[in-house]
RNA sequence: GCCGCGGUAGCUCAGGUAGUAGAGCGCGUCUCUGAAAAAGACGAGGUUUCACCAGUGCAAGUCUGGUCCGCGGCA
């Protein structure tokens, strides 16, 4: 059986604000590598406090517009506007690029993040139905139940209604536009691709005290790096009606705005969302057996040069 | 000191005419294929228990009397 070699890439995972990126930046010194950001939220420019970017060595003032954070060049943050649409797909696509161009020049592909969905796209090389989403259709359907929807959707795939979520309307949605742009089962439409990479999948495991710990630390620091500044210059630019404003950190100042909350009250606010939010990643991650679970950036090294 | 209101799940509170305690939030477990920091599902919690004590009822968070605590007003 003459399997080719695939080119290594590590993934480092783990919930939010587990210290992926310190971890991934010493990491990426060691081994001579680069890092792909796997953040759903990190792509959006302008967001910077509330998607706790890492901090960039210099504005980007240069036509090459690279994105180094203490030496280290990171790809997949700062690449598109909070209008703009963004999602898996085009995630997936632009990232395999990103990380082909590393290994091209020789380096060792860092893809760092907690975006489960993201990471999955490029490990299980997820082949997504080439269906984008459909706003005229969607909206009509938005219109209709529940109940409504899943009678439709069971006419055009009767083997998937069987396993979707009824209760789920964004997801019988989609379901109902894919099939009706392909004419085809959208269940039969999941697919997995060959795999691209030869991975090793690295997690950050924190014991739950300490992770509740870090991230109110990391809550308390963005208020005062000036949340509020930066939430109130994007509701004046592009106000609350984008995707991309419902990221945790940005989504609660809405009653905010209105005189409703107060600021502590905000922060507490905030702080359940953030919380709530790693433990859904970790039921994400949970699943995957592939991922080594590591404490500390020692433990990682060792991995690395054990495995690789 | 007097008057009024309140003391029910971790929190905020529902609980006509008495009949074996509910909601929202939080918490726990989970799902996930072009919105994923999104969208959704399920579940455990009230020391035989509704601040405490006594009484009337076959039966009392639910009625009566008292005690203790909190809040507001008068003094």
């Amino acid at each position: 059986m003459k399997k080719e070699k695939l080119p290594k890439l590590i993934v480092i995972l783990g919930p939010t604000a587990s210290g992926k990126t310190e971890l991934a930046i010493k990491l990426a010194k060691k081994f001579n590598g680069e890092i792909v950001s796997a953040d759903s939220r990190q792509v959006y420019r302008e967001m910077d406090i509330g998607t706790a970017k890492p901090l960039k060595q210099q504005e980007a003032k240069d036509k090459k517009q690279e994105y180094i954070v203490k030496g280290v060049p990171h790809y997949m943050i700062d690449i598109v506007n909070p209008d703009e649409e963004f999602n898996v797909a085009i995630y997936k696509k632009i990232a395999i690029k990103a990380i082909k161009n590393i290994q091209k020049r020789e380096k060792l592909p860092f893809l760092v993040g907690g975006t489960g969905l993201y990471i999955q796209a490029i490990v299980d090389n997820i082949d997504f139905p080439r269906v984008p989403p459909q706003k005229k259709l969607r909206k009509k359907l938005e219109k209709k139940t529940k109940k409504e929807l899943f009678k439709i959707y069971r006419e055009l795939d009767p083997e998937g209604a069987k396993l979707i979520d009824k209760e789920n309307k964004r997801r019988l949605i989609r379901a109902i536009e894919v099939c009706k742009a392909t004419k085809k089962s959208f269940w039969q439409q999941r697919k997995k691709g060959k795999p691209l990479f030869d991975v090793l999948q690295i997690g950050i495991k924190l014991p739950k005290t300490e992770l509740k710990k870090r991230v109110e630390k990391r809550i308390d620091k963005m208020f005062k790096l000036g949340l509020e500044r930066e939430v109130k210059k994007l509701i004046k630019k592009y106000g609350w009606n984008i995707p991309s404003m419902q990221a945790i950190d940005y989504q609660e100042w809405k009653n905010y705005f209105k005189g409703k909350i107060k600021l502590e009250e905000i922060k507490k606010e905030i702080k359940i969302h953030t919380l709530q939010f790693s433990k859904r990643q970790m039921t994400w991650f949970k699943r995957n057996k592939r991922i080594h679970w590591i404490k500390n950036y020692q433990k990682a090294k060792k991995l690395i040069k054990k495995v690789f």
